[in-house]
RNA sequence: GCUCGCGUAGCCCAACGGCAGAGGCACCAGUCUCAGAAGCUGGUCAGUGGAGGUUCGAAUCCUCCCCCGAGCACCA
């Protein structure tokens, strides 16, 4: 830093007299020690402590906590921005707020940072060092942003206090039977040797880390039983109006619930049974054959029956298949199968149809079979043709026949059951019940409800998370470690090797244990949480962050809960947002809390983008290392637009931005930048603009100073007062309608923040020198209301011209301004006037205007006399107070 | 392929169905000149992606198409 903040003087001691009539020097906006200033205030009177404004309503403003990744950049700030923004607007609207931040601190990165500094210099970081590092960096970062939070309920999920109840909740979840360990297909990762979520899976079936490819392997996991909820998951979201929709419909989407039947056919030989999922029992009729996922356990059993010709195609088939699944099998393409050599009984008809594989069936969707019906499913239809499946038309379109023989696609839509015994003649979606009724009562099938959520797998062969809280005896089994035994603490080691399993196994003091039942040696799980479990509740332990006893107190909880406002990225989505709704219920279950739904506001802003540059040899560089195009290495670069992000090393530091502009330059630049839902393009060029304006602020106030001394903050009469300052009086009273109804209505602080430009300039037209005292009281109220207005978006500035106006701080103490309608109203207003819909010219009138007097107004005015040229108006629309169209 | 969102000046963006322009960047002119990559004052610039329709009147509502973005996608 060029400028040292003011460490030396005194907290607290104003720059100058705060008595501005002993100021006889104009002030310098000196926006560094300003806002150190303000900075150490804050801090020092702790303004953002919740729970001081008893009496007061509550809100609960959140911030999505961050990974500790390093640095942050602008875009990160600006889910920060917009939240301090908030915070502080509510706090002047009376409430007591409720604002914390911690840290995800849990997670790979970490790990291999330790491990990339181990090959690299020979030395491991320990996570937690590397972690807490990252931590006290960001957290200054935060800091000087201005953007303030109760510090005193930091949390950091790989704090034992914390992910205590991180492994209190698992034991929780297991005692409710909604923790369990399955044998199940996952992805892993071969480079990585670990397992990997959904989401670290690259569309393209690669290691989000190290591009490699990501093989499917069949792994004993543990899994929380999240489908239990799918139900209340999906119906409740019906509640959440105040949810963005784009998020609510990825959701429901997540969640995929399809109701159909299922449908059982029996083997021709032997007694195995099929069960098929479909959502159109009304085609039953029109089955010429099934088809199972190639993954299907009844494929091996096939298998064994075959010859071995036979056997080597259907091997290589699976074989093909599986392989494809991780590189995504094709979208609507080709569709492939094998026979598999045997036929199942239509449950109906009694006939035999064959039983095939095809990779168009998915083994993790319905009950991984499906019955071909050519006539009415595309692909289906698509798959018949290639192998030459008969199509056996059963629904008819309304007022019209289907001939099999000709048709060149399924028909999907509605129609009349035919070739269907006695289900004959009936609507399809009638047919579809009776069917299934059929079904029922023979115990062939019957109604079913699938979704596409999955159970949530949450264990990790990772070394940085919340060991999962058990202990495997010989002789007592899977055995939940004590309550009064948590937390367990993950273990010291200098090996994060992954070496396809925890690094864990290998800390034999760690492994080695006791059964807490029988007493007899026993060995821990060395597997971690998904660091998704940490995130799904932290919300509630920012209530109770230190509670000891318990994992959050009921009363705390059930005052600050739920969450009035969330805050961030919509690529959450379908992760955190529906993990932590899980948890949330599950607590509400157990009768922990009183809330079903842990956020009842949510907002997701947009990214900030910014040019990347990748360089053919060098992969992503960063913009200092570009010059004409070329990378400093002489290859020309490929500029696109991406978010900001580490990996494409885009990201714009906020350090130099702020010493050379000031946090609060930043900060109103950060909110102008567009629709705050809507991703926006970095433009450091065009941050001069707010920095201009803050001068023109300032300006406008040490100006005014002199001649407010002594005015009050109010105009007591506008009698004989000149027009220029009745302009300036009313946009003031305009601009706070305006600049509250933008944020409530939104977060548009965009427009807000234009308001409030337009309320400056007003208030620089008026030549307040010529006014007398009702002007300066004017003036006065301008002033007040101007940096009243901006406080929630530049506080520093606007507590020190507070101070300057000769108030008390702090002004997040003040209450936020209310408009008088009255003072609102225009007195003279322009009406457009129309002829035939096009502009004229225009009337001035009073603003108390009748319909009737406007109409005579346009009509009698010399330019529409003119137009008419004597003809007779057919019409004449007199819009109140805003239009005249003249139709003739 | 399906769903949703967006498209306004050289650029970023405003505009209850009623004068297309609030604000910012850039540009031009004038002015002042060390408070800010200078400041200040003033100014130039589009007819709203395209085609239809509803209406006295459409950037705004409806239909179709195009572009960009996001989500979902062999979901039975």
């Amino acid at each position: 830093m060029l400028f040292s903040p003011l460490d030396s003087v005194p907290l607290g001691t104003p720059f100058f007299s705060t008595d501005p009539r002993l100021n006889t020097t104009t002030r310098k906006y000196e926006f560094r020690q300003i806002e150190a200033r303000w900075q150490q205030q804050w801090d020092r009177t702790a303004l953002f402590r919740a729970g001081g404004r008893p009496g007061k309503p509550k809100f609960y403003a959140l911030v999505m906590f961050p990974y500790p990744s390093g640095t942050l950049h602008v875009g990160h700030g600006r889910n920060y921005i917009i939240g301090d923004a908030l915070a502080r607007f509510k706090m002047m609207k009376g409430f007591d707020v409720l604002t914390p931040m911690g840290w995800d601190a849990f997670g790979l990165p970490a790990e291999n940072a330790a491990i990339e500094a181990a090959r690299s210099e020979g030395q491991a970081v320990h996570p937690r060092e590397y972690t807490l590092r990252n931590i006290r960096v960001m957290k200054k970062q935060i800091h000087a942003w201005g953007v303030g939070y109760d510090w005193e309920r930091e949390i950091a999920s790989c704090h034992p206090g914390y992910y205590k109840w991180t492994q209190w909740l698992f034991l929780k979840l297991l005692e409710n039977k909604l923790a369990y360990r399955k044998m199940a297909p996952v992805n892993w990762c071969p480079a990585c040797q670990t397992v990997l979520a959904n989401e670290q899976v690259e569309d393209d079936g690669t290691c989000e880390r190290c591009s490699s490819a990501v093989v499917s392997k069949n792994l004993e996991q543990w899994y929380f039983r999240i489908t239990k909820y799918a139900d209340r998951l999906l119906d409740d979201l019906d509640g959440l109006e105040e949810w963005p929709e784009r998020v609510t419909v990825m959701q429901e989407a997540w969640i995929g619930r399809t109701e159909g039947a299922d449908i059982v056919f029996r083997m021709e030989t032997g007694e195995e049974r099929i069960k098929v999922f479909t959502t159109r029992a009304d085609t039953l009729f029109g089955v010429t054959f099934v088809v199972v996922a190639p993954e299907h356990p009844l494929v091996a059993k096939c298998a064994a029956k075959m010859s071995d010709a036979e056997k080597k195609k259907l091997t290589e088939f699976v074989a093909k298949c599986r392989a494809q699944k991780s590189i995504q099998r094709t979208a609507a393409g080709d569709k492939e199968g094998v026979s598999l050599g045997v036929n199942v009984i239509h449950p109906l008809t009694g006939k035999p149809v064959p039983l095939w594989a095809a990779d168009y069936a998915l083994m993790d969707f319905g009950t991984g079979a499906v019955m071909g019906v050519p006539a009415h499913d595309q692909r289906d239809f698509l798959f018949a043709k290639k192998y030459g499946f008969p199509i056996k038309v059963v629904i008819a379109p309304k007022g019209g026949a289907l001939d099999a023989a000709t048709m060149e696609k399924a028909y999907e839509d509605e129609g009349v059951q035919v070739n269907s015994d006695e289900f004959d003649n009936l609507p399809n979606n009638f047919g579809r019940a009776k069917i299934t009724e059929a079904l029922e009562d023979r115990e062939l099938g019957g109604p079913t409800i699938t979704y596409r959520l999955r159970d949530w797998l949450i264990s990790r062969q990772r070394y940085w998370g919340a060991p999962i809280p058990v202990i495997y005896c010989a002789n007592c089994g899977v055995v939940p470690v004590p309550e009064s035994e948590l937390p367990v603490i993950l273990p010291d080691t200098s090996d994060f090797k992954p070496k396809g399993q925890s690094p864990l196994a290998a800390v034999e003091s760690f492994v080695k244990t006791i059964c807490p039942v029988c007493e007899d040696p026993a060995r821990r799980e060395t597997d971690t949480m998904d660091t998704f479990v940490d995130s799904a509740w932290y919300f509630l332990r920012y209530i109770s962050p230190r509670s000891e006893d318990k994992v959050f107190v009921a009363d705390d909880v059930n005052h600050w809960m739920p969450v009035d406002q969330y805050i961030g990225g919509a690529e959450h989505a379908t992760k955190h947002l529906i993990y932590s709704r899980f948890i949330t219920k599950f607590l509400y279950d157990i009768e922990l809390a009183n809330i079903e739904e842990p956020f009842s506001r949510l907002f997701a802003q947009g990214l900030i983008c910014a040019d990347a540059h990748k360089c053919p040899e060098h992969g992503w560089v960063p913009e200092t290392e570009v010059k004409d195009g070329k990378h400093a290495c002489g290859q020309p670069v490929l500029t696109e637009l991406h978010k900001m992000s580490k990996s494409k090393r885009n990201g714009m530091a906020p350090e130099p931005l702020i010493e050379q502009y000031g946090a609060d330059t930043v900060r109103l630049y950060t909110l102008f930048i567009g629709p705050p839902e809507r991703d926006a393009v970095w433009a450091t060029k065009d941050i001069i603009g707010s920095h201009r304006f803050l001068y023109r602020v300032w300006d406008t106030v040490q100006e005014a100073l002199p001649r407010i001394q002594g005015a009050p903050s109010k105009p007591e009469s506008l009698q004989g007062l000149a027009d220029e300052f009745r302009a300036v009086r009313r946009k003031v009273h305009q601009t706070i309608k305006k600049v509250t109804e933008e944020i409530e209505g939104g977060f548009k602080f965009n427009t807000a923040v234009a308001a409030v430009m337009e309320l400056v300039n007003e208030m620089k037209r008026a030549d307040f020198q010529t006014g007398g005292p009702a002007a300066a009281a004017v003036l006065r109220e301008a002033c007040e209301i101007t940096t009243l207005l901006l406080a929630p978006f530049v506080p520093h500035m606007a507590e020190e011209l507070w101070e300057m106006l000769g108030k008390p701080p702090s002004i997040f103490e003040q209450a936020w301004p209310t408009f008088d309608a009255a003072a609102c109203v225009e007195e003279e207003i322009e009406i457009p006037v129309q002829v035939n819909g096009k502009l004229r010219t225009r009337v001035k009138v009073s603003a108390g205007v009748s319909d009737d007097q406007l109409r005579e107004a346009a009509l009698a005015d010399p330019r529409v006399v003119e137009e008419l040229a004597g003809r007779t108006p057919r019409n004449v629309i007199v819009v109140s107070k805003r239009l005249v169209n003249i139709v003739v």
